[in-house]
DNA sequence: AATACAATTGACCGCATTGGTCAAAAAGGA
DNA sequence: TCCTTTTTGACCAATGCGGTCAATTGTATT
């Protein structure tokens, strides 16, 4: 059923798909009105459920699709050759803040899906939620350099610092750049911001 | 119209109030139901409107009784006399935490305030969230002991870094004791494991 | 120009729900 | 008993819901 709707003229497409996640991120899947998405797309009710049989199936794709497109995108442009944890860490940061920055829709797609609990769709979506939690966070702390923690530091703990350190960096850069709501630098400057915390964390915890 | 309210048959308040809150931070503004409010709290559609005049004086009573509520048991367990500024963000971190763990029906329904953007009531809600992030949060930061702090290390960084572990580390707890969803003891691990972290910064940052 | 087939429309379905009203019933106190 | 207050829930007109389907439009092939 979904193969057809790829052959769609491409600006349609995009006209369905941005205005559907948007409905449904803004009300939740119970809410999410099928009219408010066609009338928002610009095209009628019949040839909405001409792609997708029913509601639940167009939530279901859409969240599959966007998944597998952050997924994609977040991976062909990560270098997982960076030896150093907390850089490392830095660099996954900096590529989530740039990501929001970037598919805004999507990430307010996902985190809603990802708060939803209508019992139509729960069960599905913790399934495709894990896909991606798994491939984006699981190997990120692996084959770390243990030699070059000073000794008495935890280093377990001073990673976790480090990850609630950049979280809440990238957290204070997003509702900056949420309020400016323009973007004249390409986050340069809030990346050397960061390399400033790395700076002190590697000062108080390595060797 | 509220005084009446407050004549009501302590329990039935209660009922309404938690049902009112709950349905507003389910849904929002636009999308709650005032059937599905006097329907939870088990009152007739007539006796809502006798006591809240209207929707939107509902939701605005709400939102104000509820700022009120959280803002008098913040300040009246919190020891304010607290000199070191590492245990103050801790202290009031874990204050934060207890309470969203004692009432995270309120802690839903004003975080979803704060998020509502319905025109009718956007207005009304900004003017009592300042109130209350301004009572909170204002003076956390005054008055440091900057002769505490190692030379090099930029104290306002460092206090900021210490803020973001903090809030990091109370929302594992969080998402922890959500998973769990029962408290056998009160808190008490977590409040030393926040201090390891706090140990960790200290010999980081102080002399 | 005629045919065939796919893409697209939007009026229509039956039903649920909306915020709010109000005459009447129930409860309570004197 | 009578008077007042509290409480009910049927009712209102309007709106919106997910989904269907006969009919129209567009396109490519003969």
């Amino acid at each position: 059923m979904t193969s057809k709707f790829f052959n769609l003229d491409e600006q349609k497409q995009l006209r369905i798909l941005n205005a559907a996640i948007y409905e449904f991120a803004q009300k939740g899947y119970d809410q999410a009105s099928t009219n408010g998405i066609v009338k928002s797309a610009g095209i009628s009710k019949g040839l909405l459920f001409h792609y997708f049989k029913s509601k639940k199936d167009l939530y279901l794709f859409l969240h599959q699709h966007f998944v597998e497109v952050l997924k994609t995108e977040f991976f062909s442009e990560l270098q997982l050759d960076e030896p150093d944890v907390f850089v490392r860490i830095k660099n996954i940061m900096m590529m989530k803040s740039q990501m929001m920055k970037k598919h805004p829709e999507i990430f307010n797609f996902l985190m809603s899906a990802y708060m939803e609990n209508s019992s139509e769709v729960k069960h599905e979506l913790d399934h495709n939620h894990h896909a991606l939690m798994h491939s984006s966070y699981a190997k990120i702390l692996e084959d770390i350099d243990q030699t070059k923690f000073r000794e008495g530091v935890d280093m377990n703990r001073a990673v976790q610092i480090v990850f609630w350190v950049l979280e809440g960096f990238s957290n204070q850069v997003l509702e900056k750049t949420k309020l400016l709501a323009q973007s004249n630098n390409g986050l340069t400057d809030e990346f050397t911001e960061a390399d400033v915390y790395i700076e002190m964390l590697k000062k108080a915890f390595y060797k």
